[in-house]
DNA sequence: AAAATTTATGTTATATTATAACATAACGTT
DNA sequence: AACGTTATGTTATAATATAACATAAATTTT
């Protein structure tokens, strides 16, 4: 099992996670012969600001901001469409909004936990899940390529403590 | 565990899928004292016309044929609403789309194996899927809520068969 | 049955998410 | 420097979804 979830719910030193996700992209870049522009650093930057996914016209407006120029919705989705490719994002489909993936190299199956109270998206791939997965449509002989799976619910954090709706910032 | 799965990817009498599940919104709606109007009905059946996913301006676009004068957005996104309220159809957020559900009454978490190749869309509702997906919160102190479990793949009707790349149409 | 209330639909406008199409600029190679 | 390639800029628009208010239909109350 491997998982941000500690990490996601727990007060940390995000400065950390931005910097460990954008050694990751520089590396699996130059593995993989691709190049974070300024523009697609930016972007993967923001979407590391916190642990909540953005909406690609939030990530517009603050790289317009970040790059003191107006930014165009196709030069967001391009940036957005080189990160997905290189797996260093994920889209979260019933939110139509990205995240930064916290294990990008690891060729994995994932599932989000996304929370209800403070919008936080946790990552995980988790075995078992897996293989469920794959006997249930063993048992309907369909042949798995891809999955899209997202829990909704409460984060421990959400969950234990009493907070404003939107909940706490620092996520 | 339950399915639908057989019927969608194999030749069968549709009409049979269609009446059944206007029976069972009937039913349901008696029961929850809903109204199924001519419109909710309508877009109930078209939703029902095939195992494919229809997007809100498909539906919007039958409809308006159906009743034979143009329908706006509002009316299907109603219509819509209302029949998610009650169950009787689902939402594929990774398609924007929305499907009849073949089992509205057992309140079930399901999944749906969707065909990469001819669009169909099959649900499932698995036992241990859902231990797995409970088990996978249940390690991260996550309140489980609600679950979106989309998987694509080739159904086994188009892995079996060489088809068109738009698949057969008697889904 | 008329009035009042609730529920559903019609209508217009617009918000939100995403992409097409073509122009320009930056980069890399020779 | 010339060329080809890759990335970004720019304009317009497609696709999905909802807000806000008007009308109509159904239901309840009187």
């Amino acid at each position: 099992m491997l998982t941000n979830s500690r990490l996601v719910h727990q007060p940390h030193d995000h400065d950390r996670c931005i910097n460990a996700a954008l050694t990751r992209a520089k590396g699996l870049c130059q593995e993989r012969n691709a190049k974070l522009t300024a523009t697609r650093e930016a972007v993967l930057t923001l979407l590391w600001q916190s642990h909540r996914p953005l909406g690609a016209y939030q990530v517009q407006e603050q790289l317009s901001k970040l790059l003191a120029k107006n930014i165009a919705p196709p030069t967001v989705y391009r940036a957005i469409e080189f990160l997905l490719g290189l797996g260093l994002i994920h889209r979260l489909p019933s939110l139509n909004a990205y995240i930064g993936c916290p294990f990008p190299s690891s060729n994995h199956s994932n599932l989000f936990m996304i929370c209800n109270q403070c919008g936080s998206a946790a990552e995980m791939t988790d075995a078992a899940l897996n293989e469920a997965l794959q006997t249930a449509s063993d048992k309907a002989n369909f042949v798995l390529q891809s999955q899209s799976v997202e829990l909704f619910g409460l984060c421990p954090r959400c969950t234990s403590s009493v907070m404003s709706e939107e909940g706490s910032n620092d996520v």
